[in-house]
RNA sequence: GUCCCCAUCGUCUAGCCCGGUCAGGACACGUCCCUUUCACGGAUGUAACCGGGGUUCGAAUCCCCGUGGGGACGCCA
């Protein structure tokens, strides 16, 4: 913890102007759905390429064709586009490194691979093609694995990361780099394709620390001098032990962005997973978060993913919205969930967003929150309405609230609101008399919008309709 | 089992590099205020330096050892 402020000074304060340009890439497979997790690295990928005016490669790592699926693979483009992780080079993108898909790339690892032979750094064994450590050989028993494995006593490989500073690990076991079926394995076309594509950091999650090793080892195999290393903490599932995956409760990018996230609110929520900006500050703009962002300043703890910190972040966004904004973002919305609003005029639409937007946490409320002022049919809540009868003449209230609404103004709250106070006034009672069970008559709910603003929007008609209706059901 | 990474409120974290502040903020939770409901907002409370040694006048901060958590150990990526 107290070493990484050190090395964040240590080093020049502006490296990417000393240094080639900053290359950064996120290097996803398509074999299941993405997670928070390579979000969040490939938000780090893009911040730091943002930060520095570097370039952020898109590459997709597709050689276990038993697992790939297209499918995936535009799940993995939509949720980078939804959160804004627009990429310089890669699929559609274009750029003078590609392809970009791994599976198009064989000539490339083809080509290294001769490299390696040539060296004499690679043998046959099992109809695979293994990569040769330098170093002694000798047998031993490996416990976990139960079985006989040949170690080769090597020097220490070491990891020049940003992030934890320099880390050394031994390899000492020869390892598969081409299968038996002719497939390029995930550790050399990894390390080719950095080579290949000149990536400068290596930003990808924690979990990869352990495989570091096998890459330098073929960086140096290869004669090229390592990127530097951002090996990024995990994310923890929220309960239960373990890093998140993609079965946890809470971990699919496609999953918030059905439920009516926020995108901007998702990015500001994972950024401070693991990084924050110095100071109390949390709730802030992209441009300052890209500005702010640095490798160094990366925790380098695991953290625990937080789903009602991530709500709260989401209706911060949504309270700061503009109106106009939240209403097509509303639209949007209810069309997706394939909720109807009747045929409401778009002023009323704007109008029943203008009361819903500063009370609700998430669109996905939304729904529940508007349904009575689409149409007549909407649901009661049973438990409210027993609650809201339980007390005083809810019936007589009615049907004088009703009498005198027939009068009253409708132009505005204020007009509504001060025929429901000289109601309760001469009755000598106080508004929450009429509030509460006029609530639950007219909406079925028993919580909502300011009863004098849902009152004026709904109009005279509706309203007075809606209160002698559920007077009726009272006998 | 072996190797690697990590360790501040329940959670995310500031403070650590460069030792001296009532250990600060946010989420969650409690109370109060605002209020015609529910939210928002404001105020406030509960709550943490993993343990043990060492260095030092002084350690959350530096060092060591434990312990705990996480990761890796595939012809997955």
């Amino acid at each position: 913890m107290l070493a990484r402020r050190g090395r964040a000074r240590a080093g020049c304060a502006f490296p990417f102007l000393t240094m080639s340009p900053v290359r950064v890439r996120f290097a996803p497979s398509p074999t299941g759905f993405f997670h928070i997790g390579s979000a969040r690295t490939a938000l780090f990928n893009w911040l730091y390429a943002r930060h520095t005016g570097g370039t952020f490669i898109l590459r997709i790592e597709d050689t276990d064709t038993a697992r790939n699926s297209e499918e995936f693979l535009n799940v993995i483009y939509d949720s980078l586009k939804w959160l804004g992780l627009t990429w310089d080079e890669g699929p559609g993108a274009g750029g003078d490194f590609g392809p970009y898909r791994q599976s198009e790339r064989a000539h490339i690892y083809r080509e290294y691979l001769e490299k390696l032979k040539a060296a004499g750094r690679t043998y046959e064994k099992d109809g695979a093609t293994w990569f040769k450590l330098l170093g002694d050989r000798h047998e031993v028993y490996d416990e976990h694995r139960q079985k006989t494995v040949t170690k080769v006593k090597t020097a220490p490989m070491v990891i020049e990361d940003a992030i934890r500073g320099r880390v050394e690990r031994i390899e000492d076991e020869d390892f598969v780099i081409v299968r038996s079926d002719g497939n390029p394995v995930f550790h050399l076309v990894n390390v080719v394709d950095d080579i290949a594509m000149q990536i400068t950091h290596v930003i990808r999650g924690e979990d990869h620390l352990s495989n570091s090793s096998k890459h330098v080892a073929l960086f140096e195999a290869f004669g090229v001098k390592p990127p530097i290393f951002a090996h990024i903490p995990l994310i923890l599932k929220q309960n239960g032990p373990g890093k998140m995956s993609k079965r946890d409760q809470g971990a699919l990018i496609e999953e918030y962005q059905k439920r009516g996230y926020l995108p901007e609110a998702l990015v500001n929520f994972i950024c401070l997973l693991g990084w924050n900006p110095g100071g109390d500050r949390e709730k802030l703009p992209i441009a300052e978060i890209v500005s702010l962002f640095d490798l160094p300043a990366v925790n380098q703890s695991n953290a625990r993913f937080d789903d009602k910190k991530m709500a709260h972040m989401n209706m911060l966004y949504l309270l700061a919205l503009p109106p106009a904004e939240f209403t097509a973002r509303a639209r949007v919305y209810f069309a997706a969930q394939n909720v109807s609003t009747g045929d409401v005029s778009e002023e009323y639409f704007a109008a029943v967003m203008a009361l819903a937007q500063p009370k609700i946490k998430g669109f996905e409320e939304l729904p529940a929150y508007t349904a009575y002022f689409w149409n007549e049919t909407y649901p009661t809540d049973e438990k409210a309405k027993a609650k809201a009868l339980g007390k005083g003449e809810p019936k007589a209230r009615l049907a004088e609230l009703a009498g005198r609404l027939l009068t009253a103004d409708f132009t505005s709250d204020a007009s509504v609101e001060a025929a429901i106070k000289a109601l309760a006034e001469e009755r000598g009672l106080g508004f929450g008399d009429y509030q509460g069970v006029a609530r639950i008559a007219t909406t079925g709910l028993s919580a909502g919008p300011s009863i004098t603003s849902l009152f004026r929007l709904l109009g005279r008609e509706r309203v007075i309709a809606r209160l002698e209706r559920f007077a009726a059901t009272l006998m």
